[in-house]
DNA sequence: TCCATTATTTAGTGATCGATACACAATGAA
DNA sequence: TTCATTGTGTATCGATCACTAAATAATGGA
């Protein structure tokens, strides 16, 4: 199949580029208070050529988010996927967030975390789609924790959606605890408090008594 | 001493009653994303009498966080010191928040965790002045556990300061959690899970070998 | 009654928000 | 060369932002 030039003047500038810087606007600052002038600031381009690229601020704020996930993101699922055991998976996976949180060449702790957490009524429904990407990661962990159930490194009964539940909180709290400023030392310590949890996590009921 | 009645058109509005309305504009939306026009319509009053009040909207904020501070923040800190012991404080105080981050009539979560974590440059004093709220806090749980440590129930050697970190990541993944639609019932759960690292924390040694 | 003082209402201020109209530049195809 | 098509820069758009000038209303004191 042959590349199609397409007709007409060709883009100036590298819409790839652009959009990592894009990015990390809207990681460092979050998805309102990002004005289009900071966008077209870090991206070297005016608004029109914006517009034609990327639609408007909330389509480029998607796209943003889609390739935060497909580089951060996805990291920390391989880094969960990984390990063989479930406990091993989840503590790789919080020590890997707590040194990417305070990796000094980025904006501290997690986008999909912090850009659209709260704000106002008509931007709704960003915060809705972060908050879904949230509720996936945490159905990742609870997958992780079935994973370990299957292959026998957790025990049967274990309540792999309460376990979830804590950890995401934890991981949550990171991001908060980075902004905060926080030494990646710091948020080990924390890590190795959350690790300290998983024993008296295993094999407990799904259903408690009244 | 007698009341002075101060000269002029008295207020027709109740300072306290509006403080409170702008209280909860804030805690449900954010310092950023709340509008002059969404404080003077919660508030019933218009521009000129908010800013005869209250100064500016940074100086409202500031009241409206006074105000949640010595109404919510006391219940938490009296939660805390009313036990006998730093674990079954720390336990109460969480599934206290648990509780008031998904009470039905207020806003979900903390509003100092929630109301400006991020945003634009010109705020960062804002942001600020919450940080150190969130650190102030952090700094009440150390306390907590040096007094355990005082009391004899944290064996001597216990990392206050980890042990601090850990439950505050936890407490502000909960605010973040409330606000994704979680239930009591899994806030509690995930306290319960916090609660299971207890043991795993005391006794820790502050420094560690390489 | 008249004044000093403070609050309220009305009607704005300049600045910035997200988004665009329009003229022109740059390309491939004919 | 000419045309169709698409991107770019300039210069805005109306709406909303936080905030306020000015006239008027309501009080206590003289």
């Amino acid at each position: 199949m042959p590349v199609k030039t397409k007709p007409g003047r060709p883009r100036s500038f590298d819409r790839d580029a652009a959009l990592e810087q894009a990015m990390g606007v809207f990681w460092q600052r979050g998805f309102e208070a990002t004005s289009l002038s900071d966008l077209t600031g870090a991206m070297g381009i005016n608004a029109p050529s914006l517009y034609a690229a990327f639609d408007c601020k909330a389509a480029l704020f998607e796209e943003a988010v889609a390739l935060y996930e497909r580089t951060e993101g996805a990291v920390a699922q391989a880094v969960l996927d990984a390990q063989p055991t479930a406990r091993a998976a989840f503590e790789a996976m919080l020590r890997h967030h707590a040194r990417a949180y305070t990796d000094p060449a980025k904006p501290p702790g997690c986008m999909i975390v912090l850009s659209a957490l709260i704000g106002a009524p008509e931007n709704a429904a960003v915060r809705e789609r972060l908050k879904k990407l949230r509720r996936s990661a945490e159905a990742g962990l609870v997958a992780r924790v079935k994973r370990g159930i299957a292959e026998g490194d957790v025990p049967r009964g274990t309540d792999a959606t309460a376990v979830a539940a804590f950890y995401t909180a934890v991981l949550q709290g990171l991001s908060i605890q980075a902004r905060d400023g926080a030494t990646q030392r710091q948020l080990l310590g924390a890590v190795e408090g959350a690790m300290a949890a998983w024993d008296g996590l295993m094999g407990q009921r799904k259903d408690r008594r009244k």
